[in-house]
RNA sequence: GCAGCCGUAGCUCAGAUUGGCCUAGAGCGCCUGACUGUGGAUCAGGAGGUCAUGGGUUCGACCCCCAUCGGCUGUACCA
């Protein structure tokens, strides 16, 4: 018989307990930061209607690019989620009856069928947060405080995140003045804008000097691939350069980009909408260590209408290979009051943002960051004399009676392999009943950590056996108390 | 998608100058034992590979050629 191979799809994994415990650590640490700020939670299905999902093709009667998509058992075409964000339109349009503004928070596995890379899968969780029904700058300036909140809560310092604020009618107010139609006459995105578009998306990753090149005729990247540039004028490119060049604090740089797109009316209410949230910033206590404003933020192309943000990881990482490597954005979000329209015909403002958990937790791994146990399990009970198994079990249970999380040994193997169990698992303690702790109404607890740091100073078997490191015998009544004191000088 | 590099035990890798000495090795890990009821260390044994797959060149291929599949990196796209 042909065996089957144990394989997975590429971009999806096991979690193991370690990443298991720090994501869901994670998730409840960040939802509480939402739920402070007055967000409640709302769950939807994995799977909705791909025209539901706005990635519809009716053309040829296909789901775009870059979505799992199938059919029904009655021939519709349907597709696991790619964010959290086009359901919760649909949802807002679905039950009229809730009133707004509406603050909610969803936490949910979404599927990108697409490359995977470094922090880049195509299964992965995010915890989205959105404030639907209001227009008001105070609405996104609340949410980049959020996003502050919920990196800090997290552990990740002032300086050691980033985020950056944009706001797309300032990036069309400059393409204007630059002499490229932004949007052709149906609303879409012309093509020459699109293009600068990307490629002033691209800044932090190829400098400025790439950014040029695509601005102009094209770029040739490193393994000799063309990529077909934007063609502009040099005089285009000059006021592009400019407005890219663009540094310093929050005023400076609302001054700075006041000044190129002056005379735009799109491009004036971009500035104006981030000088509004920039004093919400200050009074709030948000200083530019925490958010500050980046004329080179783009984010995708199709449903932001206002300001824009992302959340950068600031502290360096370098891979195995010594090679300087970046998470991308791990946070980020913005303002789309279009997208509830596609439904309801009427627009509803919305603004929102969401944080790729499984993105953070892969920097906080390569950072060495991550502190999680490989099990939760406290306590190991050994089983050397198998006519005690009564007497395991009752320790166990009584152990599991206090909170503490107990395994009784049902494997087969000796004393030494139980403990090399214990070793894997990282379980602090093992205790250790035989036929004379029995007959003298005893056990041994084990302080399995502090072994494992005594071990690394003993060189003589007879010493490391003999002397029977990190071990206590003790009366049976007294077990519980024992065991609470060493499990409370770990932590 | 496009381009470059790569593919040898569970993991990390070695396998020299133009193909023969490879009936393919090491370290780690794993299993058994020395150590009477104790993790580490040490020692002795052991399991585990059709050298990604298929074809070709050759007297002879892990090594050369072609194709396919898979991986990494860059690039494109990215809600």
């Amino acid at each position: 018989m042909e065996k089957c191979k144990p394989r997975l799809l590429k971009g999806f994994r096991d979690v193991f307990t370690q990443e298991y415990l720090a994501r869901r650590w994670m998730i409840e640490t960040i939802s509480k930061v939402y739920e402070r700020y007055g967000f409640i939670p709302i769950e939807t299905p994995s799977v909705e209607y791909v025209d539901v999902l706005g990635k519809y093709l009716p053309e040829c009667d296909k789901a775009q690019e870059g979505i799992f998509s199938f059919r029904d058992s009655d021939q519709s075409l349907v597709a696991l989620r790619y964010d959290l964000t086009a359901p919760l339109a649909r949802v807002v349009a679905q039950y009229k009856e809730i009133p707004r503004p509406l603050r909610r928070y969803q936490l949910g596995i979404v599927w990108r069928n697409e490359k995977p890379g470094l922090g880049r899968f195509r299964e992965f969780y995010q915890l989205d947060m959105d404030i639907v029904g209001i227009a008001s700058m105070q609405a996104d300036s609340e949410v980049c405080c959020i996003i502050c909140d919920s990196m800090e809560s997290l552990n990740i310092l002032p300086g050691e995140y980033l985020v950056k604020v944009n706001n797309r009618k300032i990036l069309n107010g400059i393409l204007e003045k630059a002499g490229i139609p932004p949007v052709a006459e149906d609303g879409s995105f012309t093509d020459r804008a699109l293009i600068t578009l990307r490629a002033i998306d691209k800044l932090d990753r190829m400098g400025m000097k790439g950014v040029i090149e695509l601005l102009g005729k094209g770029r040739r990247d490193e393994s000799g691939d063309f990529t077909q540039g934007a063609d502009l004028s040099p005089s285009q490119i000059q006021a592009l350069e400019s407005y890219l060049s663009i540094k310093g604090d929050r005023k400076t740089v609302c001054n700075d980009l006041w000044e190129l797109v002056k005379g735009s009316s799109m491009g004036e209410e971009g500035v104006k909408e981030l000088q509004e949230m920039d004093q919400f910033f200050t009074f709030a206590g948000y200083p530019q260590e925490k958010i500050c404003f980046d004329p080179t933020i783009v984010r995708g192309l199709s449903y932001y209408t206002g300001p824009v943000f992302e959340t950068v990881l600031t502290i360096p990482y370098k891979d195995e290979k010594g090679n300087e490597r970046d998470f991308g954005s791990v946070f980020s979000g913005g303002r789309y009051d279009g997208l509830v329209a596609r439904f309801l015909g009427e627009k509803v403002p919305a603004t929102g943002a969401s944080i790729g958990l499984d993105r953070l937790l892969e920097a906080i791994k390569c950072y060495g960051k991550l502190k999680t146990p490989k099990a939760t399990t406290q306590v190991l009970i050994t089983t050397m004399d198998k006519t005690l198994s009564q007497e395991y079990h009752k320790m166990a249970f009584a152990l599991r009676k206090a909170g503490i999380n107990t395994e009784v040994y049902l494997g087969k193997g000796p004393l030494p392999k139980q403990l090399k169990y214990a070793d894997y698992w990282d379980i602090p303690i093992a205790i250790l009943l035989g036929g004379d702790e029995f007959q003298n109404n005893q056990v041994t607890i084990k302080d399995l950590r502090k072994g494992r740091i005594l071990s690394q100073e003993i060189q003589d078997r007879e010493e490391w056996r003999k002397g029977q490191p990190a071990q206590i015998t003790i009366s049976r009544d007294n077990l519980l108390g024992c065991v609470q004191e060493m499990l409370q000088q770990k932590n």
